[in-house]
DNA sequence: CTGAAACCTGAACCGGGTTTCAACTTGGAT
DNA sequence: ATCCAAGTTGAAACCCGGTTCAGGTTTCAG
């Protein structure tokens, strides 16, 4: 439920990275418990948060032994810094498609990709708690997290706008804008309350992006 | 240098509901030493987070003994409640005179209430650790200061349509929109770097705001 | 002035969670 | 079949900061 990917025992689900640097898992069966260990970790620190998250409660949740953990990571900062950057990439992984696959213009793409945002973070509600934290837990990747993010659609913004389908200046600015509001109107409108339309929402957006809010011609 | 107000002894800065319940102080030293310890608060938790921070970090900058934190505050989480809404009651009271001093329409509001924020949260970085880390250690403090800011973004957006200066149809998502560029925004250009002018940043947004960002007449 | 209430102090208590570790089990390579 | 590296186990050591409290000091109303 926590993690969409990678469940089943097969698929190596990337080369390393997941464990702590020097305790990756060197058989089929050390595999399968780290994989439990990392999902049961989404689990337990989407519901109470890092500091009242505990290790016992992962190990239990994954069912295996405490001392367990330590065979795989270093520390509880360790598998949250793991989660962090894991969380990151599946947010990456399921609106790239949708951008990709969009038709119309940037802006019909930048409204894709809200929609797609929106869907993930109702069937993901985790990762709200996971990143917002990693602000105190893991600085680093959650200013990377953010940084990217904006990096990527300062950069789309711009390849647009040398396609004539926005404006000519825009900049790191609006990119930061229109990151804030996905991020806020997924917190909203996905975790705390579903009760608009995904589809409206983004639309709504996508029409304020095309001609703003102003009533001039 | 924490909080804006209220560093002299006099002025005691509004009724109670500093301190906590039936802790309030009942003289002039009372008043002072609690008054250091809340500053104090800000610092220590502004600078090393909630769990990170400690009380007996709070009561050596604030040069008091540990035992007479518990003369205010029943416990740690107590002061950071205190603190949260505290730091949001400043934003909305150091915003809010902009809005009204504004001239021009109501984009014209929105653009001086970014001016205004982008320049608090400079001399206020502390205030994204404090209110981003309620999220988890007072989750009701945190719902309501971000509610009760959209709520007051969709008022006035709204009264601004009947007025004519915004489009008809606007809601709650412009507001959650508008609210989320804010927030992101300040992070990037207050907290992260300061490496572009907020004037600068505040008329990108509301030429955003006006006409958005296609290319179509 | 004076006494009681308010306030201050910091050592010690205490609980809870992280991390360690030595003994035990499993699995797959030879 | 055998062996040993990899993996598992959970009790207990360890650490650390929140909270308590009994005794001393300051304030201020009467």
């Amino acid at each position: 439920m926590a993690r969409g990917r990678g469940m089943s025992a097969t698929a190596p689900d990337l080369g390393g990275g997941e464990a702590s640097a020097g305790k990756e898992p060197r058989t089929a069966r050390g595999r399968r418990t780290l994989r439990l260990i990392l999902d049961a970790a989404a689990e337990e620190f989407g519901a109470k948060g890092f500091h009242e998250g505990s290790i016992s409660g992962i190990t239990r949740r994954a069912g295996v032994a405490l001392g367990s953990f330590y065979t795989y990571f270093d520390s509880k900062d360790d598998v949250f810094r793991a989660l962090v950057r894991d969380m990151s990439e599946q947010v990456r992984e399921h609106v790239a498609p949708a951008i990709k696959g969009a038709t119309g213009g940037q802006i019909a793409a930048e409204q894709a990709a809200l929609l797609a945002f929106i869907r993930f973070a109702r069937a993901h509600k985790e990762i709200y708690r996971i990143i917002d934290e990693a602000e105190f837990v893991d600085p680093e990747s959650f200013r990377m997290h953010y940084a990217t993010t904006a990096e990527r659609i300062a950069r789309r913004l711009q390849a647009a706008a040398a396609r004539g389908e926005v404006r000519e200046d825009v900049n790191e600015i609006h990119a930061w804008a229109i990151m804030g509001m996905n991020v806020f109107l997924g917190l909203r409108y996905s975790v705390w309350q579903e009760d608009v339309d995904p589809e409206a929402i983004a639309q709504t957006v996508a029409a304020m992006l095309t001609r703003g809010i102003g009533t001039e011609r």
